[in-house]
DNA sequence: TCCGTGACCAGATATGAAATCTGGTCACGG
DNA sequence: CCGTGACCAGATTTCATATCTGGTCACGGA
């Protein structure tokens, strides 16, 4: 049993524990207990117990990112906003650390919101830097409107992302609308607000030349997520 | 000093002290010493603090619709769901009782969302439905498209709502965009994402066609506020 | 030599009993 | 008849004690 294999291992159990208990209930004994590792093994691995959480949810951000990029090398369409929302959308509603995050549950996260906001303050600026530079790219090519400042464009797209993410938990008791519609609404949202219609020929044509420039973005910005994450283990 | 005034000092010194302190740091004993009252002068005009807080709140709820109304009667493209919403951005953003209500704020409101979801479920049950009626009207003065279901534009629209209200506490730190301008993107990426352009001229008159229906709408769910929030005081 | 370990420590957190506070009542008096 | 404030029970706060937990490090096995 090597290195990187207890490290995963470790990984794995701190991301099961912080979903079954949340951030405060779980302590770094547990999950050396269930990882089958001394504790110190742990911060043999990781500075502190939030460097190791910081981790997981890096690595599930990370691994969003990941099956992003899939879609857009797969289907050059799939750079556009609406169509990225929808993606991130069903991922949210998957997977329940990005539940967490995106809703910002505290009694989940626990304190690890603030921890990230200020440990993760480069990332989280160089996210933003890359989303501009994203609808940047979508303007030149016609596939997104210029009727508003970029700036503006992205302020209204975050907004609409956080009102379909954090809707969601609002909607509590019925849910008089399924998920794969939700997905759908959000998208045609999105695409109302933001996109241009020349046509679904026109606009794969003009998505398959943007796609390399976005595609680009997004690997560059996968990268600097894995140096992070990297970056919280010691050595 | 008569009844009806007493009952009006009571509701305002609660209303600031709402603010200011938080509804578990506020006491009865305050209010009434601050509205120069006896405690029990309180009590003979609300069964309870939650009842008098209801009543605050139903009371912003209440003028909230009222300038509403002001906006609709004076300038029937109000009645757009676009100009709808940023009236009561503008709002939100004047009124921090709005704000707290809006955002849940739980500091503020304490116990208080839970009562009122409770209270009034009725209250907000014919919210949903008079919102819904007003959408189904705009459709059918071509206002609003119809290229999605009404349920899922109701959706739709509470979504947007929820993020640019909630995502203004998200903005936390710097503050990259000017409310005016916020409430200007707000009302664009609704008119984009529910609304018909038929032209500015085309637009006021089906407005005026449609405004006496929604108006009376409005009309109708603050009669209903109004007879909510008598509700809540004794005889 | 080197890596994993668990006993150990200090500070944070939980506990619980006593003291205080507060929503709500009601007998009194103006 | 209406407003009042002393009063009560239950909720909340306080504070001292006990427990827990993140993080370290000296040790021992490979």
């Amino acid at each position: 049993m090597d290195r990187v294999e207890r490290r995963a291992r470790i990984l794995e159990v701190a991301g099961e524990l912080l979903l079954a208990w949340g951030y405060d209930r779980v302590t770094i004994d547990e999950i050396a207990r269930r990882a089958k590792v001394g504790k110190g093994t742990v911060y043999l691995h990781w500075k502190t117990k939030d460097a190791l959480f910081l981790a997981v949810v890096l690595q599930v951000q990370f691994q969003s990112h990941q099956r992003q990029l899939v879609r857009m090398r797969a289907d050059p369409p799939e750079i556009l906003p609406s169509r990225m929302l929808r993606g991130l959308f069903c991922d949210f509603l998957g997977q329940p650390v990005l539940r967490a995050m995106y809703t910002d549950d505290a009694d989940v996260l626990g304190r690890l919101n603030d921890t990230a906001k200020r440990e993760l303050t480069e990332l989280i600026g160089e996210g933003d830097r890359m989303l501009r530079r994203h609808l940047g790219v979508l303007r030149e090519h016609g596939l997104v409107r210029d009727d508003l400042d970029v700036h503006h464009q992205q302020y209204a797209l975050m907004a609409m992302a956080t009102g379909f993410f954090t809707g969601e938990a609002l909607l509590d008791g019925r849910a008089p609308v399924a998920p794969e519609v939700r997905a759908d609404i959000l998208a045609h949202t999105v695409h109302s607000a933001l996109e241009t219609s020349p046509g679904e020929e026109a606009t794969a044509r003009a998505a398959a030349r943007a796609a390399p420039e976005v595609i680009a973005l997004y690997e560059q910005f996968s990268e600097l997520t894995l140096h992070e994450i990297r970056r919280q283990v010691r050595d």
